[in-house]
RNA sequence: GGUCCCUUCGUCUAUCGGUUAGGACGCCAGGUUUUCAUCCUGGUAAGGGGGGUUCGAUUCCCCCAGGGACUACCA
């Protein structure tokens, strides 16, 4: 029996999770749950300087709303806890005096004025200044001075940080679940910083350290984290502890031009990059970022798209409940390409998924926006349910309902420019005929009044499109929506007899 | 600049050496519909370039080009 599979999510608090984020977090759990896992959460906030109040809380609602919660985090079966790094910062320290005892890294007293000056320097030169073996001993750090003399400045309080002793001369072929073989030279990686002058760790150290602590099986991350795949690989040999598994994702792609979706992108690109929407409190101005569930996308929606982006299963099936995808989702099937997010496909999900929905939830969504128009009282849900379902096949969103179906609620104010050419000399004439026609009709519903009235057509030679087109025209204003008899029979025989008197008198 | 990763229709992708290179979104056309939408049918459109290996490369290898990520006492 192999090892229980524990998988993370470990995002810093700095701000709104972002739809790369979210992808993430999604193929984490994926991944637990088809392996009969556990998917934990990890705030990594060892960076005091960028704490955002709010993004902590704001993780777990997206995950929570997303339906891809957490097995263990802050405050939920905490078997490894605290799962937050700031309250794990006691832990740290003993790890980095850990490598400075076994030599696997060292006290480095380099100022980053100083360093920022060698930089400097370096680029003006046209080099890259990089801190390793090469300059490492020429650098103000504990390999050449007396352990005495480093104890002393300590001692004397002056800042410090410990930076890892990158070995030398080793080529590293590491194993990614997705890129299969990724050869680094130890020689051209840099002495990394593995605690901070301020006490507290780098990512990299805590990461390490916390994975390790919380018996973390694979480390699925995006792929802005392969170049220091090897640094995590040698900081695990240098404990002596077994590495976990790496699997790096593709990154999201801007929809157009070049780069990676960032959370800077905020609205600029006509679709929300947060799960959530999200006010900027720090800003002057409190700026709000557009959020899928704010927008109207459905979980279901921004799980399927995710999925997809980067993974499928080999057939040609689309649409994924959350299930289906733990029961098919396979590491090995990631992409390692990076994809372009297309918010048309997203758009076309969301409508696939609209449809999908029983008319009762949608029409509890669509209520308080007829509310709104002020016609709450009026409407018994039963009817509200019925119109949800004659228009939602017209819709991406339950927020185009209302254009959709006010002239469920009230006569057209106007009619359509173009349509209006239909309404001809002899039109006002049938429209007469059409309402003592409809005014005799005892069982107003939908399947026999369209009887009578195409029976009254029959009889009297009329064609369709004479009366058929003023009549729409007549009730909604234009040439279009749903079934006109259904239409008819909701708003009632009454309001349909005025509706037409008022187009004979205004067109 | 350096390191690493990537490269099939406009976009997301299938293809585990031999296919008329398939599907989806989008777009176009036709059909259904009194209308719009849905739905159905069809169409549009792809293996970055150059070398190899092979009887045969989109598929394997190399080079180049292009794109991306990383290059902080940030994660």
């Amino acid at each position: 029996m192999s090892k229980q599979v524990r998988v993370r999510f470990a995002p810093s608090p700095t701000g709104p999770l972002h739809i790369g984020g979210v992808r993430t977090a999604l193929f984490n759990y994926l991944f637990a749950k088809k392996n009969n896992g556990v998917f934990f959460l990890r705030i990594e906030d060892t960076d005091q300087n960028r704490f955002v109040p709010g993004a902590e809380e704001y993780i777990m609602e997206s995950l929570e709303w997303l339906g891809i919660a957490p097995d263990e985090t802050i405050g939920k079966n905490e078997k490894f806890g605290p799962y937050k790094q700031s309250e794990r910062k006691h832990l740290y320290k003993q790890y980095a005096d850990e490598l400075i005892n076994s030599g696997n890294a060292y006290y480095a007293f380099d100022t980053a004025e100083a360093l920022d000056l060698h930089r400097k320097q370096h680029e003006e030169q046209g080099k890259t200044f990089i801190y390793n073996w090469h300059n490492r001993e020429k650098l103000d750090t504990s390999l050449v001075i007396s352990a005495e003399e480093t104890a002393k400045r300590i001692a004397n309080g002056e800042d410090y940080v410990i930076r890892f002793k990158t070995p030398v001369d080793e080529t590293l072929h590491l194993q990614d679940i997705i890129r299969g073989d990724v050869k680094f030279e130890t020689n051209l990686l840099d002495d990394k910083v593995l605690f901070k002058s301020d006490g507290m760790p780098t990512y990299h150290l805590a990461n390490i350290v916390d994975d390790h602590l919380m018996e973390t099986s694979h480390v699925i991350r995006g792929e802005e984290w392969l170049p220091s795949m090897p640094l995590h690989i040698l900081l695990y040999r240098a404990f002596g502890w077994e590495a976990p598994e790496f699997a790096h994702l593709p990154l999201i792609l801007k929809p157009v031009g070049n780069g990676k979706l960032s959370k800077r992108d905020g609205d600029k690109l006509g679709f929300p990059v947060f799960p959530l929407e999200w006010t900027d409190a720090s800003s002057i101005d409190k700026t709000v970022s557009s959020g899928y569930r704010e927008k109207g996308f459905f979980p279901e929606t921004v799980i399927n798209f995710l999925a997809l982006l980067g993974w499928n299963d080999g057939t040609e099936q689309e649409l994924f409940s959350l299930e289906e995808l733990v029961q098919k989702f396979d590491l090995n099937r990631v992409h390692k390409a990076g994809a372009k997010f297309d918010p048309e496909k997203n758009k076309w999900f969301n409508h696939q998924y609209l449809v999908k929905q029983n008319d009762a939830d949608l029409a509890k969504a669509f209520a308080p926006i007829v509310a709104e128009k002020g016609f709450s009282t009026t409407l018994e849900m039963t009817k509200l349910e019925k119109i949800v379902s004659l228009i939602k096949e017209r819709a991406h969103f339950v927020s185009e309902f209302w254009d959709l179906s006010d002239f469920f609620f009230v006569a057209p104010k106007s009619y359509d420019e173009k349509a209006s050419k239909n309404w001809k000399e002899e039109t006002p004439a049938l429209m007469q005929e059409l309402i003592s026609v409809l005014g005799e009709i005892t069982d107003f519903t939908s399947l026999n009044i369209e009887t009578i009235v195409k029976d009254w057509m029959t009889k009297n030679e009329i064609g369709m499109g004479k009366v058929m087109q003023p009549f729409r025209l007549s009730l909604v204003g234009a040439l279009k929506g749903p079934h006109l008899f259904d239409i008819v029979e909701l708003i009632g025989k009454e309001e349909t007899i005025q509706r037409i008197e008022k187009a004979i008198t205004t067109l």
